[in-house]
Parts: C-alpha cells; structure tokens; sequence
DNA sequence: GCGAAGATACCGACCAGCCGGTATGTTTCC
DNA sequence: GGAAACATACCGGCTGGTCGGTATCTTCGC
C-alpha cells in the first residue's frame, strides 16, 4: 500500500541511507535535534524501519561513529602511503585530513566528533584510536614539535566547526603549507 | 509551609547557586543531563523556583555561557597586564588560560565549550567574543605563528575536554613553556 | 514606628508534546 | 512457505513550560 512497501526493497541502500540522513542531520541540525523519528523521515522510512536496521538509537550512533572513523582511518592511510618521508608521516596525513582544503564544504567528520565530545563511550573510542595509531607511528611521529602540529590541527578543526557558515577568514591552503612544513626535520 | 519558604529568601544566592550547580552538572554528567528539573534539584529549589529566575531553559543556559565568558575576559586581562612585551601579548594570555596548568581539575569552562559547539546562539557568541578579541589586539597578534599557537591551544583544550579523567600523558608546564616561547619575537 | 499594600520569591500540581522503544501486522524476496 | 523488510499502532517516561497560590520582602503613607 505505502510507497516503500510498493518499491523494490534494498536493505543495504536503505541502511547506508539512515547513516547518511543521520550525519547530516547532526550536522545542519545539531545533535539535540538527531532523533530516530527525524532521521527515518528523512530516510524515508518509519520509525519501525529504522529501529530493524538499528536496534536502538545507541546501535544507531556507534554504527555512523564507526563509518567516520574507518573512513578517516583510510584517508590517513592512503596520504602516508603517498608520503615518501618517515618522519612526521603520520602528523602530515592527520592535518591534511583534518584541514581538508580539497574538500568544499564543512567536513562531515565535524559531526561525528561533536558526538564524541557528548557521548563518553564514543570518546573514549576515539581516545583509543588515536592513542593506538599514535603507538604505531611512535618512530616517525612522537616528537613534540609534531605534537604541537597536530593540536594545531584540532584547533583548525575547532575552528570549522564553530564558524559553520560564512567564508573561512584566512587562508586555508597556505596554512595547510605552513604546518606540512613544520613536520619536515630541520 | 515548605523549607524553602520558610528560610530566609535570598534570591542572588539561589540565582547563583542555580548557575553554579548548572554548571557542574554540565561538567560532570554532560548536556544530556543538563536538565532544569536536575539543576532545580541540585540547587534545593523547584522547578517553578528556577523557571522563576530564569524564564526558559535558553536564558538559563545563556546566562550560564554568559558568566564564564566573563570570567574568560577577565582572566586573559589580566594576565594581558602581567605581561610586558607587546607581541603577542593577547596570544600568551589566551594559551595561559587555555592550559591552564595552575588549575587543579578539569577547567570548568569545558563545560561552557561543549555548550557552545552544540548550541548555534552561544556558538555565535563566543565567535563574536573571539574576533572582537583579536580585532582588539591585530597590532600585537596578528601574526601568523601567533594564530598558530593560538590553535594549539584551541587543540590542546580539546584533549583535555576528551581525556577527562586519567592523568594527562605529557607533561603540560612544558609544553605551556614551549608555546610560550614559540609567540616570542625572533 | 508601624501597618497596609504591592512587589518579589518560590512552591506544587499539572499539561501537552516528544522521545525511545515494543508489539504486531503486512508486504516482499528467495 | 518462511524469513527478511518494512509499516502501524501504541506505551511509559521524561521534558520544558504554565498556572494559581502562598510566604516573604520592600515600600510608603501616616
């Protein structure tokens, strides 16, 4: 009778469209506002639909936290694999997925980690995450000048976040170049 | 008839400590908690005591963001005073308060942070504070180095308001020291 | 100095709405 | 036919907020 019971059914499209809906509602509506009524609407699906896919809202948000961050995880991956210097490796490929000057538009992750900050279970996740790959990159990556770099580029991040709309006020490419720069041994 | 009218009325007091308690239960159980019933509870008062004082849950929380944006202002003036070099003068001040090595515990102003990333008002708010500040001090820390730092700061916040509990892996007077350096002239 | 009168501070009960979640029905796929 | 993929209906709980009332403070005429 319903249009979605009448269409061809594809769980996995329809599953990858609730993680999608759900990003972007955290991130044009803010986190109070990601309710599993508003992002099945916007799936186009019912609550019911929704809570099949995701058993709970819990299961809903680990699962889009878990996407970003194996998302986030590749992107580094591949900018140190085209990095031909050891040292600061993994500190270059964190701020250039941080700042993200290739990508128009406000970085989807931001969502992702503004959960992280509410919810504890997801930030420690990240914690762990971040702590493991820093211990594997520990050789090229554990001195404190990158340190520095790399809370540079959570600020830069905090930046974005905060301004959301309006154009950035400096020069995004070139401190991209500043801080690369920072990473290479003197 | 109950305690609360039969104490002594001292509405400043109540005014504040609603503020105070509201505060710490955004520190310590998040925003999702930060209801008015809780904060009217914490504070020995009810619900229609608080609404009271504060005609919505939104004047409460701006009220809230507005004191410790105050507090903020004042602090950074006056380390501002306490520093005799002009360049970048702003900038030491900001990274001083961010850190906040002097401090024991979690700086309270995380919790206005946190308030801020979610809410677009106070989100606003603060970057009005923010360029207003800079705009204030473009003579002395205008620099691009200084913005640097001043990131870093912005990051190193951020990982304090991520940890949480747990003691901070490196050593934060340190790395106070090594920033400070870094907004010295060459 | 003092008592009436109004303003202020607060209580306690209540409400509409929304939230996450469940239980159950109906359709579609294999 | 049976399981998966949804829709529909509904519930208990909690939320922010309103409202009428009461106790306390302050003001001011006298």
């Amino acid at each position: 009778m319903s249009l979605a019971n009448q269409r061809k059914k594809e769980p996995d499209v329809v599953r990858q469209k609730l993680l999608d809906c759900a990003a972007q509602i955290l991130v044009d509506r803010g986190l109070a506002n990601l309710t599993v009524q508003a992002v099945a609407e916007a799936a186009g699906v019912t609550k019911g639909g929704l809570l099949h896919h995701f058993a709970s809202k819990q299961k809903l948000t680990e699962a889009l936290f878990a996407e970003q961050l194996r998302n986030l995880d590749g992107e580094i991956d591949a900018a140190m694999a085209a990095d031909p210097v050891g040292h600061g490796r993994f500190t270059r490929a964190y701020v250039r997925s941080t700042l993200r000057v290739d990508h128009t538009g406000p970085c989807p992750c931001a969502a992702l980690s503004v959960s992280t900050l509410i919810d504890p279970a997801l930030r420690q996740a990240w914690g762990d995450w971040y702590r493991a790959r820093l211990q594997r990159h520990r050789d090229t990556d554990a001195a404190p000048e990158l340190q520095l770099v790399r809370y540079a580029a959570d600020g830069v991040w905090l930046e974005d976040l905060m301004a959301q709309d309006g154009e950035p006020p400096i020069d995004r490419q070139t401190l991209l170049t500043q801080m690369i720069d920072l990473t290479r041994k003197r």
